[in-house]
DNA sequence: CTTGTAACGCTACAGACTGTCGCATATGGG
DNA sequence: CCCATATGCGACAGTCTGTAGCGTTACAAG
């Protein structure tokens, strides 16, 4: 249920930005969406690439795959994050909220605010959510 | 001042970590440490790349490189969130805290608290720290 | 000064992972 | 039944990582 999803390269990236953002999406509209241009064959791929790895699913539209996110993004970031945490702080977060502080990517004023902000978004989300 | 690190693989990042636990360390003492067996040269040759991603550097006593961490492990767990949060969340920590909350990674009450504790480290080490 | 030994770096090599396709194949509409 | 088109599969080069063998150099003892 939490298995580590793979890391993703560059052009794998821009196509989950594209998938994300965009909600269901066919091969051709990312391949029409993509900053480079490329192949069919080779958006194909990569959406093939990106189920594989866990990130997308896709359905069928009478002969068209259509891709869909199979997690939301934040919470692929959040565990993209808890594996650095892991990795580096041995799970403590509090330490690499400290470095980022220090490293001044955040002062503690924000982060209080972040805190408030998110306790806010829980609440509002919370009720029309499981 | 901020160039982004590259990724580490499994054995750079146990030999990183042993770095940053036992401070400066010597290739035969890094090879004694870690988990598996190595061969010497093969210590090396991460230790090398670890300085060459910019990860560690080494000064020499007498015929022996010392090798030490080129930044604070929790600044390089920094630095790679920032990089998750910039490249899934458009940069929004907001986004990325509020998807640990709902991955139940993390819950309000720990965020909040964890606000305080970072707002306290950085008192306690602001004044000797410049 | 010569030489053995220890510490180094360089080069290599196989096994992933990624970006990119070409091509054979399957399937829905006419 | 046939053609156009949407798919998947296999491939290939380039890069990254784990792992080492080897030739080179420098310090210490003879």
């Amino acid at each position: 249920m939490d298995d580590r999803l793979p890391e993703l390269g560059d052009l794998e990236h821009e196509v989950m930005q594209l998938v994300w953002a965009h909600g269901p999406v066919t091969a051709e509209i990312v391949r029409e969406r993509l900053s480079r241009r490329l192949k069919e064959s080779t958006v194909r791929t990569v959406l093939r690439r990106l189920e594989e790895k866990g990130y997308a699913r896709h359905t069928v539209d009478g002969r068209t795959y259509v891709y869909h996110a199979a997690e939301e993004r934040a919470k692929v970031a959040a565990k993209a994050v808890q594996r650095i945490v892991d990795w580096f702080c041995n799970g403590s977060l509090e330490e690499v909220l400290v470095g980022m502080v220090d490293n001044k990517m955040l002062d503690q004023q924000q982060l209080r605010s972040l805190a408030d902000q998110v306790a806010k978004a829980k609440k509002a989300r919370g009720v029309k959510k499981e």
